[in-house]
DNA sequence: TTAAACCTTAAAGTACACTTTAAGGCAAGT
DNA sequence: ACTTGCCTTAAAGTGTACTTTAAGGTTTAA
């Protein structure tokens, strides 16, 4: 079974337009046509691009997925190239994931700084973020003085 | 104390260029000069810019960084704003996370496919990523046949 | 005193991934 | 016949975040 262009931008939901550019680009061969030249797209082609949008959305460049192609297109011998290059985006991934469990731990403690604002405590000093808090108690203080002066600390 | 734009630069493994264009941009008020015009960068803004680079990192936009600084230029009295932002923030963290964990499971079904080949197994129809190995093992068979013909399944 | 190694600014350039625009073809319904 | 709605292409435009370039000022060591 063949779906159109927007059958598949509708299951995807990925514009119509992005999915021809990735044609364009290579990265999605061998795309039939009808007696029109209208695009028909296989189920194949909607799990490739469900991939490439997964890796996508997960700072994988463009230019990788095309090298990735390219070598699929070449056979089995390159598994070898393909398998080196999933090994490399996998640490990326695992990176990633690092980043945003310290991302988390910012936010959970810029959150709990302001709930402890919220009750007139005093937070702690040497915490990331609270320099910010201080320098807006200060700012009153500011008030008045020049640029210059300012020692607003972020 | 305080730094130069090179020691903060060092200290943060980030351009110095990158400093001078996010204090150009106000993500960083109140930075001092010495006599001559250089940066004097105190411990406060290398923490903050420290937490803009995490924000960064893990997709946060400088438009929100802004908003962000210049609420707290406002004072307390935005902290409900803040609270916003960051409670979004959050959500998008945690959709990343879960993308991150469909793309991880996504990169090792196929590092098992390239395992099932190698061993010269045929791997299941149904896996994600299988297509693509399928239509190389077909590449063969298929030359000689036009492209419109060929039925390579990515 | 002059070269190296910093620093400054403004502005232009780059990378990436789309996204939009313009111009037009085909088929089905009224 | 003509409007609607789908499709096509090539090319230009956009947004984001840097990054580089150009031109020049200051400090320090030889």
């Amino acid at each position: 079974m063949a779906f159109t262009i927007k059958e598949a931008s509708e299951r995807l939901g990925c514009p119509a337009h992005t999915i021809r550019f990735y044609e364009k680009e290579g990265l999605l061969p061998y795309i039939k046509r009808d007696k029109n030249g209208n695009r028909l797209f296989e189920q194949d082609h909607l799990d490739w691009l469900r991939v490439m949008t997964c890796f996508r959305a997960t700072g994988m460049k463009l230019s990788l997925l095309k090298e990735m192609v390219d070598l699929a297109l070449d056979g089995d011998s390159t598994i070898p190239q393909r398998k080196a290059i999933l090994n490399q985006y996998k640490e990326d991934l695992f990176r990633r994931q690092n980043e945003l469990t310290t991302a988390l731990d910012a936010v959970n403690n810029k959150l709990s700084i302001y709930e402890e604002i919220a009750k007139g405590k005093t937070p702690s000093e040497s915490q990331l973020l609270v320099k910010m808090e201080e320098s807006e108690r200060q700012q009153t203080r500011n008030e008045g003085l020049t640029n210059e002066t300012k020692n607003f600390r972020q």
